[in-house]
DNA sequence: GAGTGGTCTAGACCACGGT
DNA sequence: CCGTGGTCTAGACCACTCA
């Protein structure tokens, strides 16, 4: 049943198989995972086992454990991951529930990746790729403008719905009408100078600071799904780290 | 032996006296703390109790193991923290070791702290705090501009030395001169246009984008020790998070 | 080779969430 | 009440480090 590398630890072996289970499908997310007590018969490893390699995908994010309620597969919820990176002047916090930013799409196109976009995702320069031009709003203003390109071979039914339909949020579409889940992500951050276009677009002074953030967003086995690039105003950014 | 609320998990007891014996140096930095056997006698719990504890220590990086050597007391680099942030266009990569950014002290002063310092430091408004204006430098080029806070009762040595002895690297100086170690920080993140003050000691254009890294540092037991705010290029920034 | 942490087992009892 | 994960025990053997 396990077939990997006899060398390595077992809670490991165990982790690659229950990280490949959630990869397929064969466990889902919502569902609870077997109990410990089944997972330790069915591998036929002390329960203690079962729990560190449990203990391993928790800490990576993967799983999530609920006293009494059991083991679940947990979703990322990336709303934080933009109110990690922007403060709101949340005039709505009285209502409880992180609101959403809303959002607009502008342009959707096919096309083929430009040389980074390509190495990023990791497709042939000549295969297909689908963008989408999308401006996010807070409170009516505008709050980022970004672009986005996925692989047409996963996302083709991007194109046969109006883009009015999209919604708010793309990560729950992705989800229903693509069968693709993003599971986590790699962001890098730099800053620039707003050009004619940005300033525009998020209408603000022409040279005024953007922050620029670049996103990976990849499924749970791995395989890129999506690249990003948003562009919001730097005086409403703010970030915070601790060191150990 | 362990005085803490009784319904907690016995390793969370443990964790706390171990935190405890570390921030009052029982156990010091540089040697390994008692083996596993041995704290198991120590505290009458099974060996398996204390890799618990121990397990957490180490996830929130209080403490390091290394097999066959013994468990360790980890002394943060925040040398990497600048390198998390800024990239250098290092022209020395080949040398090997990661090159420290030069050092220099433009003014060290005994001052009242100004109401967000004394807040952050958890100090009296009338409290004597030493400020230090210090100016980092790669390759020859200004990188940092920094201004420093730091409780007088703690640091008084400081002011007995001249500045130009401080070194390189100030966290050394806190320890070896004044008995403080730096064990975690939080940094926050923002931008801003270049002051004309800022642009000259950056020597960058006025109103160029510019990265403000404020910084809390906290000793062992949590309590903090130095407040800074440091102001550099935004073109050199850049930071790359995972999210999961 | 002696001593350290790393992996693994096979149990026990407790605390919590649902029915 | 039952089943879940959370805590805890008391061992065993292995892999690594250092003298």
């Amino acid at each position: 049943m396990l077939n990997a590398d006899e060398r390595l630890p077992l809670y490991q072996r165990l982790k690659d198989d229950m990280m490949a289970k959630i990869a397929n499908r064969e466990w889902l997310p919502e569902l609870a995972i077997p109990t410990e007590i089944e997972l330790s018969k069915a591998y036929s490893v002390s329960i203690g086992t079962i729990r560190k390699a449990v203990e391993v995908l928790v800490a990576e994010g993967l799983l999530e454990r609920s006293q009494g309620r059991g083991t679940f597969i947990r979703k990322p919820t990336f709303v934080n991951s933009l109110f990690r990176f922007f403060r709101f002047h949340s005039g709505t916090s009285g209502s409880g529930g992180t609101p959403v930013p809303s959002a607009r799409i502008l342009a959707r196109q096919l096309a083929e990746p430009p040389e980074p976009v390509a190495a990023a995702l990791k497709l042939n320069k000549r295969s297909k790729v689908i963008r989408l031009d999308r401006l996010r709003l807070f409170q009516e203003k505008p709050l980022l403008i970004e672009e986005i390109w996925l692989p047409h071979t996963k996302f083709a039914r991007l194109m046969e719905i109006d883009t009015s339909a999209f919604g708010d949020l793309l990560y729950p579409l992705y989800e229903q009408l693509c069968g693709q889940t993003v599971a986590s992500a790699q962001e890098t951050l730099t800053i620039e100078s707003a050009s004619p276009d940005v300033a525009e677009q998020l209408q603000i002074a022409l040279n005024q600071p953007v922050v620029v953030i670049d996103r990976l967003a990849s499924g749970y086995d791995n395989q890129p799904l999506e690249w990003r690039r948003s562009r919001g105003p730097a005086d409403q950014f703010h970030y915070q780290v601790d060191i150990r």
